[in-house]
DNA sequence: AAGACGAAAGTGGTTGA
DNA sequence: TCAACAACTTTCGTCTT
């Protein structure tokens, strides 16, 4: 009895972890679950509606299976669809909950709702554009690339493209994608780097909203990486200029496909240094660059080979 | 001793049957 | 789903400066 008296004492807004009975609950907002800060205890997950299980593979696909559902208001929080946890202290199979734990039920009725009463859609956005904040202001990209991100990113969650996807790496694509777009020389390695996300998921994230919202992201040409390079390794103007004449070179005979851009920018800058009399040694460009002395040098026989250039001191 | 070179084997991702 | 494939890396031995 007395156990029962001191229960209902707890502040009613406080859920109590059933495996350990501390208050010390938060929501993840990621997975809306209700986590014991003690004992790591799920509490109750899943709590809010997620939308469609279905995914679409092309857009012919999604109009068909759009349509199968009932309608759905984009303009209601859940978009119309909740989970309730109604008011009879039943349970689901309309015996009567013990008055023990009716306390616990009513305030978990009263987490929920506030809890739904934020969309996921929100809610994710809302991460998202944290996330966002972070990574631009990390690579100081600008204030456009943020919005332009902001943009794709919120188009990408109103097309359910998110579900299944961590909001990091998906935000890190976006980023990646925009940057393609604006010619700004990140590669998605300087991308990762700040992040806490993987090469992987980044890149699969990013293949899959460019194919989904049919991005066109031109092809990264070396050349905008010349000047960034260049000034890391303190290159002269003029060996960058001489490195985009070679890169321009080899783009018109064509030499462009399927290498890494990095790799053709970083062995053009190998050879206008060392034309220049700017010598730097294979390995601190390959750092640079990110790349390996095997692929300079590759890069750097083919490039020698299609432009003819004379043999270096 | 450091840098450049290239062969050989291994890795992760794409493509096409 | 699997195998072939291209680009790139890692590793290592040899040659050059």
């Amino acid at each position: 009895m007395a156990d029962e008296r001191r229960e209902r004492k707890v502040d009613e807004n406080a859920l109590v972890c059933p495996e350990c009975g501390s208050t010390d609950i938060s929501v993840e907002p990621e997975t809306s679950e209700l986590i014991c800060n003690k004992c790591g205890n799920i509490i109750h997950e899943d709590l809010v509606d997620y939308g469609p299980e279905w995914r679409a593979f092309d857009s012919d696909q999604r109009n068909r299976r759009a349509r199968t559902g009932g309608p759905i208001s984009m303009m209601k929080p859940n978009k119309g669809l909740t989970t309730e946890i109604d008011l009879s202290n039943k349970d689901s199979r309309g015996v009567k909950i013990a008055v023990k734990n009716q306390a616990t039920l009513s305030r978990m009725r009263k987490w929920h709702k506030r809890i739904s009463m934020a969309s996921s859609h929100e809610r994710n956005i809302a991460t998202a554009l944290q996330e966002l904040e972070k990574i631009v202001d990390r690579l100081q990209l600008p204030r456009s690339v943020a919005e332009k991100a902001a943009y794709i990113y919120k188009e990408a969650v109103r097309r359910h493209l998110i579900r299944g996807r961590l909001i990091e790496s998906v935000v890190a694509a976006v980023v990646y994608a925009v940057c393609r777009k604006e010619g700004i020389p990140k590669t998605l390695e300087d991308i990762v780097q700040i992040t806490n996300t993987d090469k992987k998921d980044i890149g699969r994230a990013y293949r899959f909203i460019k194919r989904e919202l049919n991005l066109k992201v031109p092809f990264a040409s070396p050349e905008i990486y010349i000047p960034r390079f260049a000034s890391n390794l303190q290159l002269s103007e003029e060996v960058q200029e001489r490195a985009k004449e070679i890169v321009r070179a080899a783009m018109a005979n064509g030499m462009l496909s399927g290498r890494g851009p990095t790799g053709i920018a970083a062995a053009a800058l190998y050879i206008a240094a060392l034309e220049k009399g700017e010598r730097k040694t294979q390995k601190e460009v390959a750092e640079e660059a990110h790349v390996t002395e095997v692929t300079i040098r590759n890069r750097y026989r083919e490039l020698k080979e299609l432009l003819g250039l004379r043999d270096l001191e």
